[in-house]
RNA sequence: GGCCUCAUGGUCAAGCGGUUAAGACGCAGCCCUCUCAAGGCUGAAUCACGGGUUCGAUUCCCGUUGGGGCUACCA
């Protein structure tokens, strides 16, 4: 058996966004599943369309996510060039065997007659005018600079059938395919003629692509077959929906790759997330590596119904990823965050990163976890009050000055320290160490919940403000 | 409109004629805990509808409804 090679083929129209990228994850995954070649193919027919810059946002999305081409129009191969626009000639070329092979024909008809063509319904559909041209007039209108596409010659009756590995059987009458334009009167192929032309010339074995590519694979076939070269094995894949209704698309400005990665998403588990939006291994496992979807991706695991992007849900997997993280992975990753909190700079960074790990399932979430350390003022002394913790504002006007004077007699200032005095201290008053942990920590912060204890708090607050805070408490205690 | 296609809890999903219909996210409750978070446990919640086929349908067939796609000199 041949060896397998898989394509990813976008147009440079802007972003590359999460469903495109599903589609190249999964090429990538099954060309190296079974050890074979991913290629990248730019798809820039569609002058009109093209948006500066966007070829670099894919190589660069791909790049970042891991989901790396072997072949690409920055990587070189022995199959390019790899961008369509730099391979007009072998279109044409190609096109011309067509029309010899009788899969195609110059059409001449001007945009006026086409639109005198609709139907009762306003439907267009060509009537295969210019088929009946004779070789001789053809050439003399080409000689005399008449404008032309060329266009695919539909059989009238028929059935196309092909076998799609996600979706099966799948048939469509020659009546109901048009005989579309291959050939742009610019010069320039359609995707419908290129796709074609570029999947046999790069020897792609496998072609897997978007379910909107479903119902017009039949006459790509008749292409393929009118050329005589072998047809490529088809999987379509079902779109990726933002809701029940509408496709994640580049079109309506949906979410790209680099703006959750922007907003502090785990770049390893936006992978890993999309990977399972319409794939299943079947397994209960979900959190993934690329090496292990590699490993366990298989076709049949492909889902035919469209599947909703579901935010929470990706959250929850990054914040899987951050949670087992090494410390300095973490903080690499989050430094540029954390610069983003009020309280960058005034502490410790370890520390302040250590307080958010944990309690964070995207990056982004940082300064709003530690924030609360700089706002610090005018709190409701209600907060003393807990029932659970046995704490009341009462208990706080008596023990606050005893948890100063501890606090002050520390030498070696840190959380574990801070945690073993203030536990004795609790037992020495012979009330609850919760009692007293809940008061020192509103005492010093203001805050009903913040990330990190009374005592983990105090450790990153340093001696000086911890007491200058505890003597601010006290004060509005007793006032 | 025509053609293609899809349909299991709110979401992702396993299931592939006989199951107490997995699991995950989310949600609720409890436990644990230095508040929060994390963790542990428990719970609520699903086979779109109607016909068949079959001893038996979530599973197979047909239809209805609903969703998506194609129907461009876009991909």
């Amino acid at each position: 058996m041949s060896k397998v090679r898989t394509r990813f083929a976008p147009s440079p129209t802007g972003y590359l966004h999460i469903g495109g990228l599903r589609t190249a994850l999964y090429g990538f995954l099954y060309s190296k599943k079974y050890d074979g070649d991913f290629i990248l193919r730019i798809e820039d027919t569609d002058t009109a369309r093209y948006v500066d810059g966007s070829v670099q946002i894919i190589y660069d999305t791909m790049r970042d996510s891991g989901v790396m081409y072997d072949e690409g129009p920055d990587v070189g191969g022995n199959f390019g060039p790899y961008v369509q626009s730099e391979r007009r000639d072998i279109y044409l070329e190609y096109a011309k065997k067509l029309v010899e092979a009788g899969g195609a024909y110059y059409c001449f008809c001007s945009h006026e007659r086409i639109a005198s063509l609709k139907d009762e319904e306003g439907n267009l559909r060509y009537d295969k005018h210019c088929l009946k041209l004779s070789k001789e007039e053809v050439e003399s209108k080409i000689k005399a600079g008449e404008p032309y596409v060329i266009r695919q010659n539909v059989p009238l009756e028929g059935t196309g059938s092909y076998h799609d590995l996600v979706y099966g059987d799948i048939s469509v009458d020659y009546k109901d395919i048009e005989d579309g334009i291959l050939i742009k009167s610019d010069g320039m192929p359609t995707y419908n003629f290129a796709n074609v032309v570029d999947d046999h010339l790069m020897g792609i074995t496998h072609v897997i692509r978007g379910t909107e590519y479903l119902s017009s694979t039949p006459k790509y076939n008749l292409m393929y077959d009118a050329f005589g070269w072998e047809r490529p094995v088809y999987i379509h894949l079902p779109p990726i929906m933002k809701d029940a209704q509408h496709k994640l698309s580049k079109r309506n400005g949906d979410a790209s790759y680099e703006d959750f990665v922007n907003k502090g998403y785990v770049k390893e588990a936006i992978i890993n997330y999309i990977a399972l939006l319409g794939w299943s291994p079947k397994t209960n496992t979900e959190k993934m590596s690329l090496t292990d979807l590699i490993e366990n991706f298989s076709l049949d695991g492909i889902s035919k119904s469209p599947s909703i992007f579901d935010d929470v849900k990706c959250r929850w997997l990054s914040g899987e990823y951050i949670k087992e993280m090494s410390f300095e992975e973490y903080k690499s990753r989050a430094i540029g965050f954390l610069k983003n909190s009020k309280a960058y700079g005034k502490y410790d960074e370890d520390k302040l990163l250590s307080l958010a790990k944990g309690r964070i399932q995207i990056f982004s979430e940082i300064p709003e976890k530690i924030d609360f350390l700089e706002e610090f003022g005018d709190y409701d002394l209600s907060l003393f009050e807990n029932q659970k913790q046995k704490a009341s504002i009462e208990l706080a006007k008596t023990i606050l000055p005893e948890i100063k004077q501890t606090l002050s007699n520390v030498t070696d200032w840190n959380n574990s320290n801070l945690f073993g005095v203030l536990v004795e201290l609790s037992s020495k008053l012979e009330i609850k160490k919760q009692a007293l942990l809940w008061i020192a920590r509103i005492a010093i912060t203001g805050f009903e919940s913040t990330a990190g204890g009374a005592t983990e708090i105090a450790d990153v607050l340093g001696k000086d403000e911890t007491i200058r805070r505890i003597d601010v408490s006290i004060e509005k205690l007793n006032a």
